[in-house]
DNA sequence: AAGTCGTGGGG
DNA sequence: TCCCCAAGACT
């Protein structure tokens, strides 16, 4: 019998366990089906960047029910696919995830390159979805590296060096431990177990099937590692925003394809660079909403002062835009800070319109 | 190579 | 309430 190293034991540990334990997720092959479609891997591991499972869950379904191949999803106006995406945040990758599905039909005849190196080279694929592609699709090895799998090794190897400057020394001892074989299993297993039990806080070593082999399980304090370096303080800007009506419509504009919110239609708003007295778009009799509506992004919390008028029929605000049917606005593919703006603007109103 | 880029859920 | 965090990529 062979004697297994301890980089052995963890993978055919871990899989042991995967074997019974895999949560079952839409874009997962059912245990004994055929190989997972390129298409929604790619497509999930996009969706899943920075994002959590349950919140990818309604929008897996509904992009690959409308969108069932990649041939589909690159034919698909930029508009739709936008609007489709409002809501799960980080819009570059919607426009990523377009530019990738045109380049797949354009320069590969519409089949996902199989190697990490080929799917590295398109839109929006990284490091990280690069390797997971190749693993999970095409069941090459690969050294599959998110933040769970970061967790898992740092506590596996009981690594105290702060992220990110730990973070060659993680994917050294990742690559030690992924097996030639199942390498796609492996990564899903080493995300299951960061999801579900070596969670960042109070992970349930109790029912880990790798405790035997964790080093941080041998310490006193498993959950002080990966040990992450000291963040820094969230800025708060202020902005305005203004909510146009005309005979049942609101104006509406498209927000520049780069930065914040880049390619998403959106109420028009000032630059939120704290201008103390923005100019409105258009000349109008404003009301204001007394309560900012707040609203927290990645690198700085903002509060916009949302201000509501009607205009004459024939009025129309400087600059591109359209106007929208106020009925219909949930098709419009608002961002969630502007639609948390418009339920604002509405209540303000209908309080307003009760006191006569 | 640090900064930029959303949102919602959980402790 | 506030803070943390999530199957990261791009510049």
């Amino acid at each position: 019998m062979r004697v297994e190293g301890r980089e052995t034991k963890i993978a055919s540990d871990l899989l042991a366990h995967y074997d019974v334990h895999a949560r079952q997720l839409p874009w997962r092959a059912p245990p004994g089906a055929n190989a997972a479609d390129p298409y929604r891997v790619w497509l999930s591991e996009v969706m899943l960047q920075q994002t959590t499972v349950a919140a990818v869950g309604p929008y897996f379904d509904k992009f690959t029910r409308r969108w069932p191949a990649v041939a589909d999803l690159a034919a698909a106006p930029d508009v739709d696919l936008m609007a489709a995406w409002a809501g799960l945040g980080y819009y570059a990758r919607a426009r990523n995830l377009l530019a990738c599905a045109r380049a797949v039909v354009r320069d590969h005849g519409g089949r996902f390159p199989d190697t990490e190196e080929g799917l590295r080279a398109l839109p929006g694929v990284g490091a990280y979805t690069a390797a997971a592609v190749a693993a999970i699709a095409f069941g090459r090895r690969a050294v599959v590296v998110d933040a769970n799998v970061e967790r898992v090794v740092a506590r596996l190897f009981a690594i105290d060096t702060p992220l990110p400057a730990a973070r060659p020394a993680i994917r050294a001892a990742a690559d030690r431990i992924t097996p030639d074989a199942r390498a796609g299993d492996f990564a899903q297993a080493m995300m299951d177990l960061g999801a579900t039990i070596c969670t960042p806080r109070s992970p349930a070593c109790a029912i880990c099937p790798l405790r035997q082999d964790c080093a941080a399980f041998a310490t006193a304090d498993p959950a002080a590692f990966p040990v992450k370096a000291a963040k820094k303080a969230k800025p708060h800007r202020l902005g305005h925003g203004w909510w146009i009506e005309r005979d049942g419509h609101v104006w509406l504009v498209r927000r520049p394809d780069k930065g914040l919110l880049g390619g998403m239609r959106a109420l028009p708003s000032s630059d939120w660079s704290a201008a103390p007295d923005p100019t409105p778009p258009v000349a109008a009799d404003w009301t204001r909403v007394a309560q900012p509506v707040g609203h927290v992004f990645t690198h700085f919390s903002l509060a916009l002062s949302m201000h509501h008028a009607h205009v004459e029929a024939h009025a129309t605000p400087h600059g591109e835009g359209e106007w929208w049917p106020v009925d219909s606005l949930g098709e419009a593919g608002l961002p969630t800070l502007f639609v948390r703006a418009a339920e604002a603007v509405r209540k303000d109103q209908d309080a307003r319109n009760a006191k006569g």
